[in-house]
DNA sequence: AAAAGTACTTTGATATTCAAAGTAAAATGA
DNA sequence: TCATTTTACTTTGAATATCAAAGTACTTTT
């Protein structure tokens, strides 16, 4: 068992990293909000929550507001759990 | 400026993580010891470390133990105040 | 009604990651 | 001693990931 053992990968992207941090904060966060607070392009953005929603670490859901599509992501049960671990590990190997 | 603004692309990677988790605390580490501390293969190593290298985050010395080649690794000033800089970005953006 | 904007998705070129295979010398065994 | 295995890496190139430009399907503004 290595040190990096559970680092899990789908986090190893700051993008990723950032879509979670928000999540763990925020019940849910549009794909508006996510952009502007990560600084990412549209089609980057949408290939990492694209990454995460594979994994079911983040829920995807898709309506209208008014008459406009918005989508809106929220962290799973599992994907919460995952990134709780994911930051033990971190602590672990950086802190000492 | 983004929540992630301060996020080290260059340590997005578990495996660049570990290393520069291992040359905080060691002043050297050879190349044997980072692999059975990360647990990563002959290649994936080398190249983890050549982007580390690139970058000038790390210093690569090559000699002999006895009549056997030896390569080790230490973290550059720069690589440590990069780090360190990584890990606060990391804290400030997960911790709350 | 045309033009511009919003909210994404698709595309495909580029970059990264990976382990298998390669290299070269040392240690082991017959 | 000479072949075989092991050690310590490096090289290679296929697989995967990343990225932003372009595309889609509207809505809003002028």
């Amino acid at each position: 068992m290595s040190i990096i053992n559970n680092i899990n990968k789908a986090f190893d992207h700051r993008i990723r990293l950032g879509i979670m941090s928000v999540l763990m904060v925020n019940d849910y966060a549009d794909f508006k909000m996510l952009k502007e607070l990560l600084g990412a392009t549209d089609g980057n953005l949408a290939s990492h929550t694209k990454a995460l929603e594979k994994e079911e670490y983040i829920l995807v859901e898709k309506q209208f507001i008014g008459r406009k599509p918005n989508t809106r992501y929220s962290a799973t049960k599992l994907g919460k759990l995952q990134f709780k671990k994911h930051i033990n590990a971190l602590e672990k190997l950086i802190g000492k």
